[in-house]
DNA sequence: CAATAAATGAGAATAAGTCTCATTTATAAC
DNA sequence: GTTATAAATGAGACTTATTCTCATTTATTG
C-alpha cells in the first residue's frame, strides 16, 4: 500500500483520488510549499475548491501544518511525524523557507519559560511558533 | 506637540489628517488591534484605501508591526520603543492577543541558539518571532 | 501666497478563499 | 460484482481583504 494511501486510511479519511494527489505532492516536497504552488503544481488535477477542502481535510487530521511567509500567503507543510516539532527560518531575499531544529537544551529552557508565563498569565499554553527571518548567504542558488 | 505628529516629523513623514487619526487610534489601544476594527473605529474619518496606505507609511517607518491573529486576520501594532521587544500570546477562545515579555535569561539563550543556526545553515539572521497560543482560563471576561 | 509635489477619497479591480449544488465516486451490504 | 447511500468532487458564483486608479484636495517650500 502506497504512501499516501496508508496515511488517508490510517486516519479513517476514504482514499479518493483528489487526496492522493494531494499528498504526493506535499509528500514530493521537502519543504514547505505555497497553496498557490500547489495549486499550480496540480492544475487540471484537482479542482481548486477541492484543494482547500483537501487541505482542510489533512489539517483537521492534524497532519498538516498552515502558516504565512513573509509575503502573507499561505504556506503549507506535512507533518507525519507527530514528535517532529520543529521550527522555520525565511529567507527575505529568494523567500525559500527551511525547517530548524533547535537544540534539545534551548526547547528544554523554553518550555520553562512557557510555564513562568502560564502562571503569570493564568493561561494554558497548547502551542508555540518559533519563526526566524533573515538571508541566506551564499547556500542559495537563488541569492546573490 | 502632541505625540502623533511629533512621530511623524520625527520621522521626515508629512503630517496629514489621516495620519494622525490613524496614530491616534493606534495609540488609543494597548493591546494589538485588527486592520477591520481599525477600519471601524476610523470610519467615516478616514478612507479604507487611505488607511491602508497610511498603515504601509508606519510599517516603512517601522514603527508599526504586522501579525495574524488565530483566524488569519491582519493585526497591527505600534512600535515605538526600538527596544521594546516583546511576544505575543493568542487566546484561542476569545481571540484576545496579549504582549508578553520573555525574562532576559531566556532571551540571551535564544540569542545564542540563533546564533548557532546562523552558522549551521550560513544564514543572517535578522528578526525573530516567537507566537505562544493556548486559552485564557479565568482572567478574561470573554472566555468561560 | 502661489506653485508643486504628495496625499487623499471613492470606488473599481484583483486575488485568496469559501460556498452552492448538480454530478460523480467510495464504501458497505448484499 | 451489484446496488444503495452517503460522502466527495468540479465548476463557477460569491465573498472579503487588499490594492489600484485617477480626479481632487492638501501640505510644504520658496
Amino acid at each position: 500500500m502506497q504512501d499516501s494511501k496508508k496515511i488517508l486510511s490510517d486516519n479513517n479519511v476514504s482514499i479518493t483520488n483528489p487526496r492522493i494527489l494531494v499528498l504526493e505532492a506535499l509528500l514530493d516536497n521537502k519543504s514547505p510549499i505555497t497553496v498557490d504552488e500547489l495549486l499550480t503544481k496540480l492544475e487540471n488535477q484537482v479542482a481548486k475548491s477541492t484543494l482547500y477542502r483537501v487541505l482542510s481535510d489533512l489539517k483537521k487530521i492534524n497532519i498538516l501544518q498552515e502558516f504565512t511567509n513573509l509575503d502573507n500567503q499561505s504556506v503549507v507543510e506535512l507533518l507525519l511525524d507527530t514528535d517532529s516539532h520543529h521550527h522555520h527560518l525565511f529567507c527575505s531575499d529568494c523567500g525559500e523557507i527551511i525547517d530548524v531544529d533547535m537544540a534539545n537544551e534551548f526547547e528544554e529552557k523554553l518550555s520553562k519559560e512557557i510555564k513562568r508565563i502560564e502562571k503569570k498569565f493564568n493561561f494554558i499554553i497548547e502551542d508555540h511558533r518559533l519563526e526566524l527571518f533573515g538571508k541566506c548567504t551564499d547556500l542559495c542558488e537563488n541569492c546573490s
